[in-house]
DNA sequence: TTAAATGCAAACGCTTTGCAATTGA
DNA sequence: TCAATTGCAAAGCGTTTGCATTTAA
């Protein structure tokens, strides 16, 4: 199903302000913060404004099309649903990220589930640390 | 060494209200937000003001006294070194936090390092997901 | 005595909200 | 048509800052 059609199913319409955040959002190559997103929209259209984003993203939020991340920094940060889940290693002396698959991870989950009973949501997890090159 | 001798030792002072947030910050079971400290302090001492919290702990951390966590929720949590490491489950439902000891983390720490040779930073982590009686 | 520290008020950055005007279906 | 959506301006929240006053040593 598209997004248009997940909107109009729940009631929503497409405005092109929507198709400009959802492909500014989708064409990201990083997990975007709202003023990025912004930037971007705003650049081509001055118009649109940043409570238009902010609502923007709540709504697919809840439409289960973007998820919404707290990397830290005092943002969220917000990623297509459609690409996936992926991990990351944040180096804190190149500020290099680095992806991580889940395999990685799911012994951490299970351990969690087991013995805390808690089920974690480890999607979009970033782990700070410091790389191999800057460990040299 | 003490607190005092740690602050006087680098050319600072202990004053009253340096020594109630202290003392706030040691005695809190939990990784505790500047409000929360500053309730606390200005229940006794109202003249207290929320700014002299935020340069305290400003200055707790530069010398290592005291930790400073994203837990996510907007705002920073502070813990007080003495009192060692741990990390968090974050409940997204109830908020509740629980405590998870290193043991669940070495092997991710392990792996990280000999698949990826990152070496993981990960005191005070946080996972985020839900808890035991949430998920019922 | 005097540099460090404080209280106060104002500003900051990110996010949310109320409301009147606009617009997609 | 008309409820959904927008732009705008203002407010909210956690945090920071400039400045005149107070205070620890």
């Amino acid at each position: 199903m598209s997004c248009t059609e997940t909107l109009r199913d729940q009631g929503y319409r497409m405005t092109p302000q929507r198709r400009m955040i959802l492909t500014t959002i989708h064409n990201s190559d990083h997990h975007i913060s709202a003023d990025e997103i912004y930037e971007q929209v705003h650049a081509k259209y001055p118009q649109v404004n940043i409570s238009t984003v902010y609502r923007t993203l709540e709504l697919l939020k809840e439409l289960g099309l973007v998820t919404e991340t707290d990397l830290g920094g005092g943002r969220f940060r917000y990623h297509s649903v459609e690409k996936g889940h992926h991990h990351h290693l944040v180096c804190r002396k190149c500020g290099r990220m680095f992806e991580l698959d889940d395999s990685a991870l799911q012994p951490l989950e299970g351990v969690l589930l087991r013995k805390y009973g808690f089920k974690a949501d480890l999607s979009h997890l970033a782990v700070f640390g410091n790389c191999v090159e800057c460990r040299r």
